[in-house]
DNA sequence: CTTTGATTGTTGACGAGTCAAGGATATTCG
DNA sequence: CGAATATCCTTGACTCGTCAACAATCAAAG
């Protein structure tokens, strides 16, 4: 009774590699938020994005946010208010574009990231990268790079928001041009 | 200006690996919570714990569903009330604990598991497993079997609810015992 | 038996982010 | 220029799952 009748199964090391990888995340989230939360009184949601600024230089427009951090743009927006109601963000109206808004670090932003992201990657380290070799560290970013591209570019198998992307591969350097 | 300061920074694979974990679990899924909503009305963890519930024979305990897919007891109780709702799962008292509840699949259930499993897998090969060769596939398989073990018996930095787990290692086979 | 303490499942209150509608600005084309 | 269309951000309504409090039951110890 107990087998499940005729699912079209995946195979034993597919099923392992899957699931893991869902449970995985699960745990790992749930546990780096609450590492956070405690210790610095951020989720994993806003120093996520806190720490995209940085890495862009400093500011980045809404949509794009959004975009790369897998997000809508009502949930960006929502986030965003939080942080600048904590001072660690500032909106700024972009010159060249009407519609468009920068989510800009503040000082006291930057500040917050630092303490907040010893937290985070000391526990990044403990839970994932301690469990891989440097070999196995390569094999899974270009597996992961692989699966998001398609990811990105296939979507649902419904289609729906697809298509070439705009202009987001490359660059990603100093952002600060409008 | 852009370079971010002093942060204990992460080698460049180890950055890719993390942020190619994170964004692609939030990729696949949306994408594969999208597919399953559209194609059968079903949303990703409802899914999920009609999966667990027919690999675990057919019945579970409401913690025990809870602790398996890194999920709450009221979130636990809130799904499988839904899906009582729908048909797809019975409510039974457990006869020997008279706290316990099992969630258990209804017939009705298992055929619409059936035909969520399809699209469900479809996606998950598409998505993930097209892009994993065997001996990735294994090295993936260890490494979430590896990280997750580990999340599970460390836990969060302040130390909240681990310990020695209870009796969930092996043992997954008929559970149709109380 | 009874008391104390732990577990189990449910519920109200709430926070987080999605969805869809809407106002504002850009862009394209006639 | 002017109309049609697309993009950007925000907001109200809503869904989902968490959190904390609670009632019921079990287990251990006196």
């Amino acid at each position: 009774m107990s087998r499940p009748t005729s699912l079209p199964r995946l195979s034993e090391p597919e099923g392992l590699a899957w699931s893991g990888f869902l449970r995985t995340h699960a745990l790992l989230a749930r546990i780096l938020d609450a590492d956070l939360s405690t210790a610095e009184s951020l989720s994993l949601s806003e120093f996520e994005i806190l720490l995209h600024l940085s890495f862009a230089g400093g500011q980045l427009r809404m949509a794009r946010i959004a975009h790369d951090l897998v997000l809508t743009g009502g949930g960006v927006t929502r986030i965003v208010a939080r942080l600048e109601k904590l001072g660690f963000i500032e909106r700024v109206s972009c010159p060249k574009d009407g519609r468009g808004v920068f989510a800009s670090l503040t000082e006291k932003g930057r500040s917050k990231l630092r303490a907040a992201h010893k937290v985070h990657v000391d526990g990044v380290r403990r839970l994932f990268l301690a469990h891989a070799s440097a070999a196995e560290l390569k094999t899974l970013g270009k597996f992961f790079a692989r699966a998001a591209q398609t990811a990105r570019t296939i979507g649902p198998a419904c289609a729906l928001g697809a298509g070439a992307e705009p202009a987001l591969g490359a660059r990603h350097t100093f952002t600060t041009g409008c």
